[in-house]
DNA sequence: ACCTTGACATTGG
DNA sequence: GCCAATGCCAAGG
């Protein structure tokens, strides 16, 4: 199942380059649906197998991976992050210097705009 | 049409 | 920092 919405979600996510990340909240916003964090969720959930996008790097805006403990996507995701070089401690990512700020026109151009 | 369910965010204690 | 309450809203029963 694939709207619209999902689709600029996926297109947001892919920009999001190594080593950075943005919460669910600011994917929102960026792809023009201010609050609606938990659709971005969704959104990744439902990401087709041919679509590799960088889904590890999008947290809870506190930093945390927002699987439960011990949940093998969150470990994969943990694993992901490191291999990145970003400090994971207890599921948590120290978002000082790693947070992603978009290059506007690149986002635009990505957006169709 | 109603109810429940989320890979969430924010606020207040 | 942790937990609970709220707000949020598309999907699926």
């Amino acid at each position: 199942m694939s709207s619209p919405s999902h689709k600029r979600i996926w297109k947001v996510v892919s920009l999001i380059p190594q080593g950075k990340v943005a919460s669910y909240g600011q994917i929102a916003d960026l792809a023009g649906l201010p609050g609606r964090a938990r659709m971005v969720s969704k959104a990744l959930k439902c990401t087709p197998e041919e679509l590799a996008i960088p889904w590890h790097r999008v947290l809870r805006a506190d930093g945390k991976i927002a699987f439960p403990v011990g949940h093998e996507f969150g470990l994969q995701q943990q694993q992901l992050l490191r291999e990145e070089g970003l400090q994971v401690d207890r599921l948590r990512v120290n978002l000082s210097a790693c947070q992603w700020q978009p290059d506007l026109p690149t986002l635009l151009f990505a957006l169709d705009y």
